[in-house]
DNA sequence: TATTGTTATACTCTATAACTATA
DNA sequence: TATAGTTATAGAGTATAACAATA
C-alpha cells in the first residue's frame, strides 16, 4: 500500500518483482472472507479470555452448559461440531477446574447430564460479558445494522449447507462441523 | 430457537434432560459465527479439490501465483498469514509436482520469484473454475446483492482488524494469526 | 444391534528456534 | 544488523478404531 518508485523503463520483463499482490481472486471467494474474518475476530478473542484460561471450544462448552444444564456430551459435540474423543479431555479439565460436574441423566444411564458449579457460572458471566464487550469492538467499523446482517447471513451459509448434508445422508447423519 | 414443548408440570427439577439446545449466545457472536460459515464452505470446497490434489492453502498459492508471477515466499506468507516454515513444504511438493518454478528474484539476491509453469496455470484455471462454480452453489440461499454484501462486511471486520494491528506495533509488524 | 462415553493413537496444522546467505 | 529462505522440531487441533456399559 505504500507508494511505490515507478518501474524502471528497463528492457527485459523476464522476471518483474511484485510489490503490490493481487488477492483478488480470492477475496472474491466467501470460504476465503469467512476464514480471514474469524481468524481476525478470534486472535482477539484468544487475548482477552487467557485471563480465565479459556480457549474458544472451552468457553463454547462453558456458555451451552450454562445455558443447558443437564446437556449431554453427545449434544455438545453435535452443536459445537467436535469430536466426542476430543471432548473428554476438556470436560476432565474443567471438572478439575471445579466449573463443571457430571451428574446421572434422568433417563438415560449411558449418558451423563454435564453442570456448571457456582464458580462455573460465576465464570461464564465474566466470560460472557468479556465477550460481549469485545463483540463491540470487532464490530466497531459496522453499523448496528449491519452487524446483524452479517450475522444472519453467516447463518444463512452454514444452516443451508447443513441442512443439505442433513438431506443427503451419507451413512446415517454426518457426524462432524 | 424452534418452538420447544411445555414443560412437564411435574415435580423434581432435580437433573432434567435437554432436549434442544439453546446456543443463543455463541449465536451472538460474529467470531462464531463466521468460523461456522467458514468450516461449512471448506468442507465442500475440500470435496470439489480433491480431484486436483490441492488443499486450501495449495490453492491460494496456486491462485496467487498465477496472478502475481515472481511473488515472494514472505509475500505468500503476509497475504495469507501463514508462516516462512510451513510454506516450504506445500512449495515444495508443488515444485516435485511441476506447477510452480523458482527463479532467482530481479534486484534482490536472497529472495527467490516464484512462477507458474504452462501445467501449473491449467490447473489454476480448471481449479478457479470449480471454485467460482462452488461459490454459486454455497451462496444459493442468498441473492447477489446479499453475497456482495456478505463479503464487503467480512472483509471489513478482517481489515479493520489488521489496520490496527498495524498501528499497534508489537515490535515490529506482528506477522502471524 | 445401536448409542454414550471413553482410551489410545495417528495425522494435520500451526508455532518456535536456529542456521545460511544476502542486503 | 536485518531480512529471505530453510531445517528441525514442538505443540495444538482434529481424526479413526476399538472397547465397556447401557438402550
Amino acid at each position: 500500500m505504500k507508494p511505490v518508485p515507478a518501474p524502471k523503463p528497463s528492457s527485459v520483463a523476464a522476471a518483474p518483482a511484485i510489490d503490490e499482490v493481487d488477492a483478488g481472486f480470492l477475496e472474491s471467494l466467501i470460504g476465503y472472507n469467512a476464514r480471514r474474518a474469524a481468524l481476525a475476530v478470534i486472535e482477539v478473542f484468544l487475548q482477552r479470555m487467557v485471563v480465565y484460561e479459556l480457549r474458544p471450544v472451552d468457553f463454547s462448552v462453558l456458555s451451552l452448559t450454562g445455558h443447558n444444564p443437564g446437556i449431554t456430551s453427545r449434544q455438545l459435540c453435535t452443536t459445537l461440531g467436535i469430536l466426542p474423543p476430543n471432548l473428554v479431555g476438556i470436560i476432565n479439565t474443567m471438572a478439575r477446574r471445579e466449573l463443571v460436574t457430571r451428574r446421572p441423566h434422568p433417563h438415560d444411564g449411558r449418558a451423563v447430564g454435564l453442570h456448571l458449579t457456582a464458580k462455573g457460572f460465576k465464570l461464564m458471566r465474566e466470560a460472557e460479558r468479556t465477550a460481549a464487550a469485545l463483540e463491540v469492538e470487532v464490530t466497531s467499523s459496522l453499523s448496528t445494522a449491519e452487524s446483524k446482517a452479517l450475522i444472519t447471513l453467516l447463518k444463512k451459509v452454514y444452516q443451508t449447507r447443513q441442512d443439505e448434508a442433513a438431506r443427503t445422508p451419507r451413512r446415517a447423519s454426518a457426524n462432524q462441523r
